[in-house]
DNA sequence: CAGACAATATTGTCTGACAATCTTCTTGGT
DNA sequence: ACCAAGAAGATTGTCAGACAATATTGTCTG
């Protein structure tokens, strides 16, 4: 269990550093630079770099390489749309199975401590916190396939993109949402959880509608 | 315009190998003899694979290499559950884009083909009429990002795995309700777009809790 | 016939190379 | 000065071959 291939280390490291921010969106990776810093061969970090493109972390464009994945406001509109469905099922689901032995308190273990806390630091705190509150609904849903299927979907990656539009206040508010489709969930109310959900991302899509264009890849042709 | 990459043209070839059900689900595929049989280097097969496992189309399994996908009962409910979700946006927002210029005749265009045929000749027939009809609806959706992730949700993937369950019967039954759905949408009927869509997959999703169990890969640990 | 060991097949990873393509810099003309 | 065309450089695309790591198969022993 220690022991990862290669390939699954150095993927690892990637990640770490693309959701850690130390790569600002949009930025190219060169396949030269990265295999003398990680002291892998090319062969395979191209690997890794497929393996981060289809968990939707970086983008490959032919004959330009890799870069960090940034999302026109077209498609991060989409993907609040998408994921707003599933999360609705999600939550859904997981008011279903709080029955269950050991799902309602293990909600409750990893979900508690991010919505106690009073307030927080920053934008990159919120993001790591929010990435572990939608997850634990997702896992709470019991439904392996949607769990994959949700982290692809990298909420984070609009995230840390929109990271400087975020207000204190927004972060607040988002956080109070948070505990609203928590409190539903607990109390198994699904009409409730429902309406929280789609509350919170609905507000969210609105951030993004809002947001500066800047902060999106500029539209670019069809395909 | 026309010259794809090797990588492109590679997978696709991979692709329709594995679309046309010449390669059994489970099949094992082992990477000298496709080198040889397609005359391309390792290297650049283990890309494609890297590709089509991304899509869904197969499977890596670390130091046994790519297989065929098959999925177990459990995966292939939890797909459909998600799938319906999807779906359900996808006619809701087909119904709303019916208006747009285009749009309707585009969608009659691609679907109505599918629909007047008599009856099919086979289950091929039909798993390759299902994803068109079902592809049409999530393109009539506008909504590419949501296009893209049903496209590697991979119906198509469980229908073949099915494909020896199928009757005419059943069969007959899934056409006539596709003809509900697109009615519903052409129509512009939110609500029984809906309600359709969800008979159609409800159906389609009981078949595979009744499927036999040797259909399907058998369920194994964790992870 | 079960289990242990050897032989073989297959994948994991590396090195180095050259071709194809994109980017940037230089140069000549107006 | 400015812009287009072309040359030079950087980077990725693809290949070939090699060896190590691991899995699968075959064989032998008790």
């Amino acid at each position: 269990m220690v022991a990862k291939s290669k390939l699954a280390t150095l993927v690892a490291q990637l990640d770490a550093r693309i959701e850690s921010a130390a790569l600002v969106s949009g930025q190219r990776l060169v396949e030269s630079d990265l295999t003398q810093e990680f002291g892998v061969s090319r062969a395979l970090l191209r690997e890794a770099f497929r393996h981060l493109a289809a968990e939707g972390a970086i983008e490959l464009v032919p004959n330009r390489g890799a870069e960090v994945r940034r999302l026109t406001r077209r498609e991060a509109l989409e993907l609040f749309e998408i994921r707003t469905e599933l999360e609705v099922l999600a939550a859904r689901k997981a008011v279903d199975r709080m029955g269950a032995p050991g799902v309602a308190s293990a909600f409750e273990t990893s979900v508690d401590p991010l919505l106690s806390k009073a307030h927080l630091s920053g934008a990159m705190e919120y993001i790591s916190e929010n990435e572990a509150f939608h997850r634990a609904i997702f896992v709470a849903a019991g439904n392996r396939t949607l769990e994959d299927l949700a982290r692809k979907l990298r909420l984070s990656l609009i995230m840390s993109q929109l990271q400087a539009a975020m207000t204190p206040e927004v972060l607040a508010l988002s956080q109070k949402e948070h505990q609203a489709v928590a409190a539903a969930i607990i109390r198994k109310n699904p009409v409730e959880a429902e309406a929280e959900v789609r509350q919170h991302l609905g507000r969210a899509t609105q951030f993004v509608r809002e947001a500066p264009d800047d902060m999106f890849r500029p539209e670019a042709k069809s395909r």
